[in-house]
DNA sequence: ATAATTAAGGACAAATATATCCTTAATTAG
DNA sequence: CTAATTAAGGATATATTTGTCCTTAATTAT
């Protein structure tokens, strides 16, 4: 359905609502064990949605890390994915086709079309604040179990 | 929301059970052709298609090619995604946890298994030879707007 | 100031997906 | 039987995604 990173930004970006604030940054470390992705490479995604658009925000230095604003965890994860450019799942045809519509429609188009706009309410009707705050059922859960004996990153 | 594969593969054989049959049977070139997809690469995925499992059907040497059977053609795109090994869509979570389960769900769980059983259902009731005789509509296109003074095919 | 800590960033490596090319085998028409 | 045609199949090439490593810059605590 996503890509790994778009996978991994999600996870992060939920952890992050759940668990960061303005002065309670979480690491890399702490947060790439926690959703159980490669550390390296969650740090590069993290870092594209730090700059340019700054959904994220991150300190450098002792107590630094990467957090969210209240208004960054306001948003969806339709949003999100708009910052990742991972909207395929909403623009695009279910054959692959770039010209697929309602003019031109591919011959899944008509059973696909009453897909779509429940796939965008499922990604956009809650913020990320609120994926986060499930987690307070302990049962909910964020991660990857880990393998025995070996760690899951780097 | 497929790979490329799975893409020109569900486009193959929707035109095959358009076009193809026993003694009608579909060369590779006018496929790919008609699909917009690249020729050797079509060919190994429907390579795939004909040997194991027989979903499709080939015949070498003049007047030769792929076709597929009237059983053939009452297969859903779903058991097409099963010969292909590309159910993610129904089997997978959205946030990509291995473990993602009623009892350990992850925070978007509750809101995509509403959705899965509609995904699911949009890939099995229909046939392939049901979406093929769709196409009988002329506006209903199964091949990409061909890029001008070039071929799309190597 | 200095040392410690943390993200930023660039370069590189590995894995996978996509695509192409060429030879071989099977089949058919003449 | 021979030549032509077509898919099968192996080898290779290219592109993209995923993942790692190392150095630098920023920040903080002492």
């Amino acid at each position: 359905m996503f890509s790994k990173s778009t996978e991994y930004a999600l996870r992060a970006i939920i952890y992050l609502a759940q668990k960061s604030s303005v002065d309670q940054k979480v690491g890399i470390a702490e947060l790439a064990e926690a959703i159980g992705s490669p550390k390296s490479f969650t740090a590069k995604i993290l870092q594209n949605l730090t700059r340019g658009n700054k959904l994220i925000n991150s300190v450098t230095g002792p107590t630094g890390g990467f957090y969210l604003t209240d208004k960054a965890k306001k948003q969806s994860l339709l949003h999100v994915l708009s910052l990742l450019e991972d909207e395929g799942i909403i623009t695009g045809c279910i054959l692959g086709l770039k010209e697929c519509s309602e003019v031109n429609p591919c011959p899944m188009h008509s059973q696909y079309k009453n897909i779509k706009p429940l796939l965008l309410d499922m990604l956009d009707h809650k913020t990320i604040q609120q994926l986060a705050s499930e987690m307070v059922d302990p049962k909910i859960v964020i991660h990857n179990i880990k393998r025995k004996g070996k760690k899951n990153n780097e």
